[in-house]
DNA sequence: CGAGTGACGAATATGGAAACCATTCACTCG
DNA sequence: CGAGTGAATGGTTTCCATATTCGTCACTCG
């Protein structure tokens, strides 16, 4: 949920820089990010490119931007459920399904920062892994809460465990596979869960 | 193991169609399914491109059947484990590894032939749909008998265990997720089929 | 010094003509 | 009838020149 420093550079805290963020948000998600070109913000806004590129590193780092208030969105409905009052089971399928909904609604109705964030995974660029860095680490605490409180086995080391989580999140996560899959996303997100479920067993 | 009946026709038993074939692999192995012409296939066993046609509807149903052959590769040794006198969870375990293994043989070793398989996922190719559910069935049997012999749990329906398990090996089978996950596949691969056993436990 | 820009080189995208390729059909030959 | 082909067609790729676009630098202005 935090702004993270890659590919920025000059005054952190500015005006500018927020109106650049908001164009870019604007025009990415309407006309993609290829279609865009840095002349367009520049042009939005008022300014020359030049001036950009004192906020901005590259043309790919207003996508990171970008895609990291994307995962914010998918971040901040995880953290509701974390902070619910539930137990760890409910809140592990909830978060699946929390992914699988938000995933394929991003694909169906906002197929153009879908397809930014995709490369992005792709491409490996810093905000997808900073965001699996983010997921990873939620999980190994609910995973903590979990066998705190006798409800999950304590066994298997947690870093195998929430490695294998991760895993078998990305059937319903990576774009590839989400597309890939659709039709049943609801169900195969509940199946997997499921599974994940059975196998947190104590 | 058998042969489809996909994108083919003419004489089903036929020399000409052996030829085509093992051109197909040849050729497409070496230089990729794009960069081959049908043309170049004909010229090697020299014949004229429209004989071709009538073995085979199109160059894609060509391609198919060479897909065939590879995916052929990876199900006889998948089911050699499972004749193997080994109980079903280590079966299980093997198919896990056995998969992983070939895929990462496949994309490092064979690139352009991974590539063929890989297009007929993503393409949704008849061979691709009929290998998922060749898998699909080896795992049910398998789950069959570890419920029989008491080693796997019985409360879950087969089908949602056996679709569940299918999903879970797409981080380790699916092109996309493959190459992705690359490096660590074999720990993935271990990881994985870690946690689907512990979720079959009894 | 912070805000801001015009002009420029290198990389990349684009568009349309030309070359290629997949596929079919009517056909020959034994 | 089975084996096999040449020539025609329409769709796709390739190629190359042209135009855009990215990103930097040296610079102005207050």
């Amino acid at each position: 949920m935090t702004r993270k420093p890659s590919g920025q550079r000059g005054p952190v805290d500015h005006e500018r820089r927020d109106q650049i963020i908001a164009a870019a948000h604007e025009h990415f998600r309407l006309y993609g990010y290829k279609k865009t070109t840095v002349a367009d913000l520049a042009k939005a806004i008022g300014l020359s490119t030049a001036y950009l590129y004192k906020f901005f590193e590259s043309k790919k780092a207003i996508g990171e931007a970008i895609c990291s208030l994307c995962h914010d969105t998918l971040l901040s409905d995880i953290q509701a459920i974390v902070k619910d009052n539930i137990t760890p089971s409910e809140k592990l399928r909830k978060i699946f399904q929390s992914l699988a909904h938000n995933g394929a609604e991003l694909f169906l109705h906002d197929r153009k920062m879908h397809d930014i964030v995709a490369s992005a995974i792709e491409e490996k660029w810093h905000a997808a892994i900073a965001f699996d860095q983010e997921l990873s680490s939620i999980i190994r605490n609910l995973l903590l809460e979990g066998r705190e409180r006798g409800e999950f086995e304590r066994k298997t080391p947690i870093d195998e465990t929430c490695r294998a989580i991760v895993l078998s999140l990305q059937p319903i996560r990576h774009p590839a596979l989400l597309e890939y899959n659709l039709e049943t996303l609801d169900n195969d997100a509940t199946m997997i869960a499921n599974l994940v479920l059975r196998s947190l067993a104590p």
